[in-house]
RNA sequence: GCCACCUUAGCUCAGUUGGCUAGAGCGCCAAUUUUGUAAAUUGGAAGUCCUGAGUUCGAAUCUCAGAGGUGGCUCCA
């Protein structure tokens, strides 16, 4: 975590110290159990996290979620022993011993001892002294396993040893555990809310997108819904854009390897990048991955005075990335996706304000969702200096740079090591939704690298040339991960202004199908996206078809509102609102319309 | 890409050791009902049981291969 955050940050970073233990002595309970139960298996490893914990096993016998309810009764055994947990400092040779069989023991033991530390287990140890199971373990640990309130098992995977994929496929149990029982539940009820809310499962029964086996894995299909959602959120980004003096640009989905191979990106990202073959030549093109290169050619294609920057583009452009099937999921993770995208080149004297604006605006956005944010700095990985392009003095000089423009803005930021691209440090922003979920949306990046590699060069006030920097910076970062983010986040009940549909207008019977055509038409006029439900369906039918659906308000049309010449309006979750004009309700929902602080 | 699991009507799913002329609820269509704030009644249509090959007298069910999905791993410009 970051040395700023303030006073909170650290306080909770205290809490969960005592979380991390708690979990951290769940996880010896667990592969204690597992012993019991399957005398052959070796323990690998296995941390706390943030959720909870897991502990990786080589075990010849397939452990299944049928398998959880033995594992956890014997669990629940150990947890009522009160056995204590007993730290016991030991020499190498004793380590050597005591873990000869277990070869993943053995390489820590050898990786320690080359470090010249010391080693330390910790022993499950019975009331009556009995030691019941010892772990190469730096700890902490509780004292006692008994205070550990509430655990679940809750799912098993492969992991690979290392994460290698060379290495052995092995099980992966993970689970959680807190100090009470109500925590538990909370925890528990977060992940069932979760479930409900799980775009993949809205986008279908609100019928946004959806995916064909014969268009391909990972390439989503947007019904005219969900395509409204989605060009309504790059049309807010562009209006918040367009008045910061940012110009739309227009470029191709393809471009000739050259092209990449300039910018750095086909020697790092060839084998993800999608080739196009043309009949007529023999140039080697590809889909585009990423809209900076074109960006740099606007900019190369006349020559630029001090006196024309900063040169802002933007451009929402498809692009293309060959992703391992593996890896794709929903709107998560796909292989076509847009970003809302921006390059602007700039004198370094403008890089601050441009900067600075930047955040202003993706504050914008961010509080119209009402998400609350902090930024990561992600930085090289010190170990790895060959992954990056450029100076590392220059590297220096931007790392330093990103933490006081975090300073001076007064956001929250933590570190992100080894999480910067090959070409600049990054500042992505990372949003906590509704509930609680952390998403990394925006990213702001200063980099020296692409003007130097494409020579992108304008005329200063002594008639010298000199590179400009070049800002890359999105707010949504992509459309589709927005898309996903916000279905999850609202539920599906998008507000008024992202509502593909904002009103549905529910005839009491046929006899006032009249009437309600001409409010619907009326209601259209005025700019409304309205539906009129003509189904033959009781009106408490269509009603619950209404919620179901998520549209923000409803009008019941009777002979009672037909007599008076108004409507009776309810809002989606329940909300009885009375009756009123047309002119009213029109004027209403307008208001809200317009209520996102572009 | 690797590991595990999954794929049956538009959707959610049932289908017992291979015997199926493959079922249910919702949705859809039709008729009746004309409905007042979260599900009217009755009837009907609808399936290359993901695809291909194999085993078998016989495959939704077993085997192999492929496609797609889910949960992980790895990766994410």
């Amino acid at each position: 975590m970051s040395k700023k955050l303030d006073d909170k940050y650290i306080k909770m970073d205290e809490s969960k110290q005592d979380t991390l233990k708690l979990r951290h002595t769940a996880e010896h309970v667990l592969h204690t159990a597992m012993q019991k139960l399957y005398p052959n298996l070796k323990k690998a490893m296995g941390p706390a996290t943030d959720e909870g914990f897991y502990f990786d096993f080589d075990l010849d016998d397939k452990v299944t979620e049928a398998d959880f309810p033995a594992i956890e009764k014997e669990m629940a055994r150990i947890i009522k022993s009160e056995s204590k947990m007993v730290r016991r400092e030991i020499e190498a040779d004793e380590a050597k011993k005591i873990f000869a069989g277990n070869p993943y023991k053995m390489e820590w033991v050898e990786e320690i001892a080359g470090r010249g530390e010391k080693f330390s287990t910790y022993q499950m140890t019975l009331p009556n002294g009995k030691v019941i199971d010892e772990d190469l373990c730096s700890g902490p640990h509780l004292d006692s396993v008994s205070e550990i309130g509430a655990f679940k098992l809750l799912s098993v995977a492969g992991a690979y040893w290392h994460g290698d994929e060379k290495n052995k496929m092995l099980t992966r149990i993970y689970g959680t555990a807190f100090a009470t029982q109500e925590e538990l539940d909370k925890y528990m009820w977060q992940l069932d809310e979760a479930k409900k809310r799980d775009h993949r499962k809205l986008g279908k029964e609100m019928d946004l997108f959806s995916f064909s086996d014969l268009v391909g894995s990972g390439l989503p299909l947007y019904s005219p819904k969900g395509a409204f959602v989605r060009r309504k959120l790059t049309e807010f980004v562009e209006s918040v854009q367009a008045a910061q003096g940012y110009y739309q640009v227009w470029t191709p989905q393809i471009a000739k390897a050259d092209l990449f191979k300039t910018s750095g990106h086909y020697d790092k990202y060839k084998g993800d990048m999608f080739r196009v073959v043309s009949n007529y030549s023999d140039e080697e093109m590809f889909l585009k991955p990423m809209n900076c290169p074109q960006h740099t050619q606007i900019y190369a294609a006349q020559p630029r005075s001090y006196r024309d920057l900063p040169l802002r583009l933007t451009d929402f452009a498809m692009l293309y990335r060959d992703e391992k099937p593996g890896e794709l999921s929903g709107l998560g993770r796909v292989r076509s996706f847009s970003q809302d995208d921006c390059h602007i080149f700039c004198r370094e004297d403008q890089v601050d304000v441009e900067i600075d604006v930047a955040l202003q605006m993706t504050k914008k956005v961010m509080d119209t969702f009402g998400f609350k944010y902090k930024y990561r700095l992600s930085t090289r990985d010190v170990d790895h200096p060959e992954k990056y392009l450029g100076d590392p003095a220059v590297w220096d000089r931007v790392e330093k740079w990103a933490v006081e423009i975090m300073e001076r803005n007064n956001i929250p930021y933590y570190d992100g090591p080894g999480e910067a691209a090959f070409y600049a440090p990054k500042m992505d922003l990372v949003a906590t939704d509704a509930l609680g979920r952390e998403w990394q949306l925006s990213t702001l990046q200063i980099d020296y690298v692409m003007p130097e590699r494409f020579n992108l060069v304008y005329t200063d006030q002594n008639g010298e040339q000199k590179h400009p920097v070049m800002l890359h910076r999105a707010i949504l970062g992509s459309a589709e991960r927005a898309m996903m983010v916000l279905i999850e986040h609202y539920a599906g009940a998008f507000p008024v202004w992202l509502s593909p549909i904002q009103v549905t207008a529910l005839p009491v019977s046929e006899k006032t199908m009249a009437y309600s055509e001409k409010i619907v038409k009326e209601l259209k006029e005025k700019g409304l996206r309205v539906e009129l439900n003509s189904d033959a369906d009781s009106l408490g039918k269509k009603i619950r078809n209404a919620e179901a659906s998520k549209v923000p308000y409803m009008l019941i049309l009777g002979e009672k509102e037909a007599e008076s010449g108004q409507v009776s309006v309810r809002a989606r979750g329940q909300k009885d609102l009375g009756s009123m004009s047309l002119s009213d309700f029109a004027e209403k929902v307008i208001k809200e319309d317009k209520e996102r602080s572009v």
